[in-house]
DNA sequence: CTGTGTGAAGGCTTTCACAGCC
DNA sequence: GGCTGTGAAAGCCTTCACACAG
């Protein structure tokens, strides 16, 4: 694997163009031009160009990228070949949605199993996932091979839970408590922040 | 109001110190320092200072920021002074959650309806908003001033619904469909994909 | 002639270093 | 002494311009 840096934005877009090309194949296309596949993943052709010179050469000058061979190169390089398992902390009523979000395991995520103050059974049946009680957290971590989590607690609790969680092994977050998580260099954390984006959109129409 | 050009990254960041100024409002203290509430919205003090000279000076020297203040100025540079009706379209099991979700309310934003290919009393009655069926969605947003709308309707009728909104004249989206729309320059988007954030994620912690 | 690959230029953000005020 | 405000420097990212391959 090669261990270039990739700067930030760039594996972002990757995601994105990634995305695109399976639109791409969904469409019976196996050969896209930059311009095409910019568009579809909202960046400027030459953007994605450069993006794509980070780990190698694949296009075809005059033609454009074959759509097979970047996708799989793209997998390779996100990490996302295999399938990850995740856990889902706290499954109250976003959390209970995310768990029915179809879109987790269409792009390789598995929730390994979820976790409550209140685990109930049917709750569990409804969900589709084993949810656990939050007792059994640190049990669980230490026992199965789980680096990524998604966190849906409320926000006076969110840091006291990512605490635990970093004591038992995750190495990844995603949060979306609205709350800046203070973690050690080696946990990496996304925010998704509902309200913040909203905010930030009534920005923008003022 | 100044007209000055504010990044928008500082745009973003300012939501999160108000966050952070609200906690500490709640908590009783009245001054900050930079780098206390550097540290609550999880940037580097000196950005922080940056950041707020766009707008003007708050700061008392040798002390910090009076927290009343700062957040009055902040609200008032965002926008979110007054309610801000929104939208919600696509009534599934993310939007239904978001209409459950806490947080919007409390952070300023009332959605005014939801819209759904199929809306129900009893949904309605359940979720505490009006549901209204797609097919009023034009006639309500030309009645109504409301220039926001939260998409959670799947990727592949996005886009079509995103040109009806416009064209009633609806001027930012939240979109949750994993699909870059296409909309014009006076339209504002604000994209959150959830795949995208954990393959993200899964990338950092190979 | 079309469309990629890429050094160089340009633009935007962050960080530094320190002057200024309480 | 402590902490803000800010020009200047550094760093990062995007865009341009054009060489080059099919």
């Amino acid at each position: 694997m090669s261990k270039l840096i990739i700067p930030r934005k760039t594996v972002y877009r990757l995601s994105l163009y990634y995305r695109a090309l399976q639109r791409a194949k969904a469409n019976g296309i196996d050969t896209v031009s930059s311009a095409a596949l910019a568009t579809a993943a909202g960046v400027k052709p030459t953007q994605l160009r450069k993006d794509l010179t980070y780990f190698g050469q694949f296009g075809t000058r005059g033609l454009g990228y074959n759509v097979a061979q970047l996708s799989a190169r793209l997998t390779d390089v996100l990490g996302t070949t295999r399938l990850q398992p995740v856990i889902l902390v706290g499954a109250g009523n976003l959390g209970s949605a995310l768990l029915k979000y179809p879109g987790f395991a269409k792009e390789g995520f598995e929730v390994a199993a979820a976790f409550d103050l209140e685990p109930s059974r049917q709750r569990a049946k409804e969900l589709g996932v084993r949810v656990l009680p939050m007792t059994k957290l640190t049990e669980f971590l230490r026992g199965n091979q789980v680096k990524m989590a998604i966190l849906t607690v409320p926000a006076h609790v969110a840091q006291e839970v990512t605490n635990n969680m970093i004591d038992a092994g995750i190495m990844a977050i995603l949060n979306f408590a609205p709350i800046i998580l203070q973690v050690p260099d080696h946990v990496v954390v996304n925010n998704v922040d509902l309200a913040i984006e909203l905010e930030n959109l009534s920005y923008f129409i003022q």
